[in-house]
DNA sequence: GTCTATACTTGGATAGAC
DNA sequence: GTCTATCCAAGTATAGAC
């Protein structure tokens, strides 16, 4: 582990629990070890390395996301073993949280890396139900890019209402209710 | 409108854009045209102005819920009411936006705002799904607590990446697919 | 009730020695 | 590449005069 890794890894932990705004870089020496001096050596400054550390969090999600959709199965099955896997709920998406910062939606670098990954997952989740409809598992009506981001917006939505309970129950409840739905559509 | 009534009103409007922690005493002086001693003698200090100012975000919240609700018509009607009200999209919601603040959930009063008031629209929107399953609108099996926070979470989540990509359309496919499901739901 | 002055901490970054 | 010293602005609050 070099002393830059030393730096992206507790970056990317300080932007998961504090956001971007509120992670100084004094707490990322401070979480990482590293001193002062090799920090502004390695990195411009708390943009530059906030830049890497979510460009990391872009490579996890999307062989994460990869992985979920690739399972055997139906259309369903896939979208229940993406939205059932296991998630540090109370902390939030990596993603999510970091769109409702204010300084991360102005600058151009940061918005874009966390809304192309967004974006991404949409368009895995559309594919998913284009093919069950394709295959007959659910009607023609269902709209696979309309559907694609419900089920998106409900894993968001369903980490802010759990973090407002501080209680991953109400997580599950949100996940199980649009997943019912979803079954309510198949043919 | 009284000097008090000005800082919570300002606070208010900050609250909303930048949210608690980047919300500085001094930002909230500027915008309300008030000086620093009034402030401090009005309030405690920051965290106490932040209590007063969500509290009139979660009275205007009650009461716009309610008026949704009451609308004549079928229970999808009425949550078609709620989601397609005109909304800030790309400014979020008053209270999801809060609930990311890592010093708004430290603080117990602050947080329990928030909760309360999205747990409470979550009551509201089940009464809703359980009076549309027993006038037979929708099916024995559609359970109302999941449902509601299902389309809550839709909600939430659907402020979220449509902030993520700063285009309102992102938010409205979500809030359509939910509706959508829903409407395949319907006996 | 409101104003100005003051105080102390933290944020974010640079300078220059080693 | 890393360390210590230093800098200036901003955050948050208090003191005391008017």
């Amino acid at each position: 582990m070099s002393t830059r890794d030393d730096l992206v890894e507790a970056t990317r932990e300080l932007l998961w629990e504090r956001g971007y705004g509120a992670t100084s870089p004094r707490a990322i020496l401070d979480a990482s070890g590293v001193g002062q001096g090799s920090m502004y050596h390695h990195f411009r400054g708390k943009e530059a390395l906030a830049q890497e550390a979510i460009e990391r969090n872009a490579e996890e999600m999307r062989a994460q996301v990869v992985m979920d959709l690739a399972s055997e199965g139906s259309s369903l099955g896939k979208i229940r073993t993406y939205l059932g896997r296991k998630r540090e709920v109370l902390k939030g998406c990596r993603f999510g949280k970091l769109v409702q910062d204010a300084d991360v939606v102005k600058s151009p670098k940061l918005r874009s890396q966390v809304d192309d990954t967004l974006a991404w997952v949409q368009v895995q989740l559309a594919a998913v139900i284009a093919d069950g409809v394709e295959r007959g598992e659910f009607p023609r009506e269902l709209n696979p890019i309309r559907t694609a981001a419900a089920i998106a917006a409900t894993l968001q939505g369903a980490y802010v209402l759990a973090r407002a309970a501080q209680d991953p129950d109400v997580f599950e409840n949100a996940v199980e209710g649009v997943l019912d739905l979803l079954a309510f559509a198949q043919i």
